[in-house]
DNA sequence: CCTACCGATCGGTAGG
DNA sequence: CCTACCGATCGGTAGG
């Protein structure tokens, strides 16, 4: 997306947006920062109603995936341009990334101590969740109709309990 | 990567390049399908040398992660640039992914039919397969140090096993 | 396989 | 917020 479309988008010409904006660096930036603070602000949301590990766990992927599917244009950005942002802004993107990680990763150390939770590393087990929540954007750009909460709830069991009898 | 710069990674100047290829299309359609052949290879040479669903998806997620391992810059290509080949290659592509994907599907319906598995919904447990193994690239690339084998494996165990106790 | 060059498009600026 | 325009870079061609 150059400039001129985003220009177009909101009815104006391109030169303009730099009334608005430093460059193109401040709105992918801005973007980035929003989207960011939305999953922060879905987690705490949704995690404190919760006293279980398994039951947090699930209500933050399923939150987790409601914010990409109510911000998917800004999440499409979020996901595949974050590595344009400029230092030092990028490290500060990261580390929000990372502290958000951790959040999923204290839910599962306390599952594990609880005995809720097999002795998986967690730092993979987040992984493996992450890649495939954050990819449900595609699923979602290609096929609009599915029931994304249900989606949500099946990948989450998947996820949780695997697929092995 | 522009042509430019893979001019200069083999050593000749931009224009030589159309010597040997049409175009920057062609070059890209001969990565992806190359890459999906390797996929394809290295499935057939692993799946039959076991006879249990379980076994079989185990090595067939090991051996996709192992492609992907060989063929870093290829695969980065594959999994990123892809929407980029030119209609009807562009088709016959998808149709390759798609016949890689129901390879997987196969098993586990098997695996299903066996009780094996659980009853989940195949396309969506090879979506979540593929997610993770796909996205391990990143991990590969951020981190050269790590044991790549042992990284599919202990994946594996979360895909198949999940992560509840 | 090269040099020289093309039209198109990019992010961004000058000046109003 | 606009018109007019900038240098840089893109994929690709002409001609040898």
């Amino acid at each position: 997306m150059g400039m001129r479309e985003i220009a177009r988008e909101v009815g104006i010409e391109a030169p303009s947006i730099y009334n608005h904006y430093k460059g193109k660096d401040e709105i992918l930036a801005e973007i980035c920062f929003d989207t960011a603070s939305q999953f922060f602000k879905s987690f705490e949301a949704v995690v404190d109603k919760e006293d279980k590990p398994l039951k947090q766990l699930k209500a933050a992927v399923v939150a987790h995936v409601g914010v990409i599917n109510e911000n998917m244009e800004a999440a499409e950005v979020f996901f595949n341009e974050w590595m344009f942002i400029e230092e030092p802004e990028k490290a500060r993107f990261k580390k929000m990334r990372y502290d958000y990680e951790m959040r999923f990763r204290e839910i599962m150390d306390k599952g594990i101590k609880r005995g809720d939770f097999k002795k998986v590393d967690t730092k993979l087990a987040c992984f493996v969740i992450f890649s495939a929540l954050n990819a449900t954007i595609e699923l979602s750009k290609s096929n609009s109709r599915i029931n994304k909460e249900e989606m949500a709830e099946e990948m989450a069991n998947i996820l949780l309990k695997g697929i092995k009898a």
